[in-house]
DNA sequence: TTGTAGGCGTTATCAA
DNA sequence: TTGATAACGCCTACAA
């Protein structure tokens, strides 16, 4: 409630006239506002003669509508809010470029914010759309079911992007973490890997929390042992990574391969490694997760797990298009983007190649899976 | 004029009921709605009892103001709009980072939109901002005062960011391409190199143009020829790097440094020479400019001219909300943003080391230059 | 085919 | 300290 601390000082109103609304097109013209307002919009009815007038009158004065006061009464806005927790970034960046493509085609514009964790910031960006948005696409992964009910007016049109699964009732999008980070694992150890150390991503986070999953999963299955010391905290960040890395070498027993939960954490170990005097992938390989563009330009290139980033910006749109079409419906979906084992030199293997998903199986006509 | 074409079906109206308005909380509250709206905005004006007794009826609701509605009377929205030429990227994400932190530490939201050159996309963007944003940072180098006259109310703050100088009544800030490029240009041949070609930016973009005249400006006072076969064309993209080296390859006689006029292509430059067998820096050395993130990873490291990408946008935020308190005023400012060179492996020089702008005479506190 | 009038949710003005 | 009432810019019954 209230509003937000305004360091602004805003010029007197008045001041400065800029505003051409639809009276004085609609005076320009000599007709009255009402006809104007069908003249721009529902042009069939009104006669040709007028409309042409009051269309020209329109682009004399340089008239634009304002959106604030159209959506006000048509009750659309033609924009999506969007919550990420980062605007930039490699991978927030190719989600943006999803969204951003998706939404322009279809006529939307976006407003976007960022803000990283759950509480007071991400509360205020929320309420602060209100009214400015016809739904939103959130991306959250500390998302939580009471922080739904009470920032968002129920049945709010929203497409949750990587948040924990929780029984909120919306839509949401997630990446395969799991099988993701079993894979890499997997792959790693069929290398003769042994010792596999992994970086994890921020504490209660959900992806990080299942790629850790995934990870302890594929040493299991492989039977390789899974000692603590070789999990190491992290946060996503590059700087995790560099810490993360020069804290695995101080160990009496040095893991011979490094699997970080992003790209993002490998690019920093890789500095570490390489600043420690060691070869990559000949005395530790490495592998990351996401597949953020810089991945293959890195020295040596990152094995990583590939994810179509920008295409999980893409679906939240257009899911979240086809929600503004029926908010009355009552079934949520839940969609999870398949990844791909993209094999580069980092993790030594003899060749580069890019490696099915972990259930060949299940074969897909696309990449996406609907999970319930 | 008319509405975009709306491809999305909305439910009828009223199917579901979603929103709590001031009404709602008067009514729970058992006050009238102006009584409401004070208690909820300018607290000191009314009777500390009746002050809470809204404020719970509003939190139970889970009240929340409709911006748009709110927006209409105060002739303030707390929204900047932002038009890039991209959305992804490193060089606009590094921007957007800057703005939208600069935007939200002021309490502003942001509307962002991509449009890549002048015409009916840029046009229409600017069009859907009407009336629901306080002012503009718009960065498009292909910007032009007819369009500016065309679209935007007279007077209305907007920011240009690497635009080209025009007499457009607006603030600006562009980076100092020209000497940038000079002084990379200036570097390589203080290496040595007689032969260095270019690979310019997109026709009609003015930071390709200034760029361009950097490196000429650079071989002509060291004494170099510029014969038209080392200048070619490119656009800014990866792709475009990577073919004009390989046309710059199909030489009879080969350039041995090669300026790309931006990292982009810088990189793809790299590609293209790593896959014709050539080595970097020995066989041919590489140039860059903007510093991306990036640069730093490729192998060879980038040398590249360092612009402070990020604090471009913040700047240009702060300058916006600056004009935000005076639109009134009648003289516009000219900032320039400073330059340095960052020499990394790929040019050849001996060791790494960050050189001082072209003119470090001009003694500056701050990398920012006031130009007008 | 056009105009009048009401209202979208909010804040501002002016009496009371 | 509070409550009517009038905007803000626009759209849309309804009536003419």
């Amino acid at each position: 409630m209230g509003r937000v601390p305004d360091p602004v000082r805003y010029a007197e109103p008045g001041s400065v006239e800029l505003t051409v609304t639809i009276k004085d097109v609609a005076r320009d013209a000599a007709v009255s506002i009402a006809t104007a307002s069908r003249a721009l919009n529902r042009t069939d009815l009104v006669a040709p003669q007028t409309r042409d007038r009051v269309r020209e009158a329109a682009a004399r004065l340089h008239y634009t509508p304002h959106g604030g006061a159209r959506s006000l009464i048509t009750r659309r806005t033609h924009t999506i809010g969007v919550l990420l927790p980062d605007l930039y970034g490699e991978f927030f960046s190719e989600v943006m470029r999803g969204i951003d493509q998706t939404a322009q085609r279809a006529g939307f514009q976006c407003i976007v914010s960022s803000a990283r964790h759950s509480g007071p910031t991400l509360e205020a960006a929320l309420r602060a759309m209100r009214g400015r948005v016809d739904g939103l696409v959130l991306m959250s992964p500390e998302f939580t079911r009471e922080l739904s009910t009470r920032t968002l007016p129920a049945g709010f049109p929203v497409v949750l992007l990587n948040c924990p699964p929780s029984e909120t009732p919306h839509d949401s999008l997630n990446i395969e973490n799991y099988d993701g980070a079993y894979s890499m694992v997997r792959h790693l150890a069929g290398l003769g890997h042994h010792r596999i150390a992994i970086l994890t991503g921020a504490a209660g986070n959900f992806d990080a929390a299942e790629r850790l999953r995934g990870y302890r999963a594929a040493l299991l299955d492989a039977g390789l042992p899974s000692p603590a010391e070789l999990v190491v905290a992290g946060d996503f960040s590059e700087a995790a990574g560099e810490a993360g890395a020069r804290q695995l070498l101080q160990l009496a027993e040095r893991p011979t391969a490094i699997f970080a939960a992003n790209d993002g954490m490998a690019i920093g170990a890789l500095l570490a490694l390489r600043e420690a005097g060691l070869r990559v992938p000949e005395d530790i390989a490495i592998g990351g997760f996401d597949d953020i563009p810089m991945a293959r330009y890195v020295d040596p290139a990152l094995t990583s797990v590939h994810v179509d980033i920008s295409a999980l910006g893409e679906r939240a749109v257009a899911a979240l298009l086809s929600v503004l079409g029926h908010p009355a419906r009552r079934e949520f979906t839940r969609e999870t983007a398949a990844t791909t084992l993209v094999v580069r030199r980092s993790c030594g293997a003899r060749k580069a190649e890019s490696v099915p998903p972990v259930r060949p199986s299940a074969a897909r006509s696309s990449p996406w899976r609907e999970v319930v």
